[in-house]
DNA sequence: GTGCTAATTGAAAAAGTTTTTCAGTTGCCA
DNA sequence: TGGCAACTGAAAAACTTTTTCAATTAGCAC
């Protein structure tokens, strides 16, 4: 990530790098309050601001992912592998990603029933992991 | 839906019917603040508490959905297919509800290759509808 | 109809979240 | 090692959402 950040032209601060720690590090969604104190973990000082800045930068860039489930909306979670989906554990919130080969085919039944043109997706199905179960 | 509202133990006030009315016209998705705008273009002096305490009395009774795309969070779109999911056009905003039969085994599919199991979903697609195209 | 009661309401306040501003600091390239 | 654009944190502003509370009212029983 920090190889990436670098190659689109971002600076490495202490800050940022503190930031992109916690959410590598992270299993569950987290709020820009959970990242702060977090972070503050490993660099104290970090701002909020900050932290929303560099959760915007991220986002950017998909190296994480604004997960909705659950009433509250706003909580970022680290990608782990490209295009994949998300499931979110109820018990321990913990979020999981998956390769959907299925998707695609369902994009383009529902292209062709609607006339639509799918540009973008958001799937997260939500339920217990193995070990809440 | 006024009629489900009374079988569930709810008063049908005003207010109430006011923003259930402004739900059953929209085709878009809503703020909070849009639904207050266009209750009080149907009745005057609807309160913003009131309408987010009825958005989340339809939510919860099923009638709206909360809609997550394009960066904003927490808006509402009206339930027109029970069980269906969404599809939200990037130039007129407008959301359209489609059946996803193909959803079912994408879940179940899921739940086998990662143990899980699945409680609900939310799967939005965004694009151009056909008039925006 | 009339009266009763619990549900509902709106305004205001409080709480919480996100964005903007700005002066000071700092990573990075030459 | 110096310069400068990018970045930072604190404070303020802007917004959104929830809570509180006294007043009102829908819907039921009579």
């Amino acid at each position: 990530m920090a190889a990436e950040l670098r190659a689109n032209g971002h600076k490495l601060t202490p800050q940022r790098l503190a930031v992109v720690r916690v959410l590598r590090e992270a299993t569950e969604h987290l709020t820009p309050l959970q990242v702060l104190e977090r972070a503050r973990g490993i660099r104290s000082g970090v701002g909020l601001t900050t932290v929303y800045r560099t959760l915007d930068l991220l986002s950017e860039l998909g190296f994480v992912r604004r997960v909705h489930l659950g009433g509250g909306c706003q909580a970022y979670a680290p990608v782990r592998q490209r295009a994949g989906h998300h499931l979110v554990c109820q018990g321990c919130h913990h979020v999981v990603d998956f390769p959907c080969a299925g998707l695609t085919e369902l994009i383009e039944q529902t292209a062709r029933q609607t006339g639509f043109t799918v540009a973008s997706h958001l799937l997260e199905f939500e339920g217990l992991c193995p070990a809440c179960q």
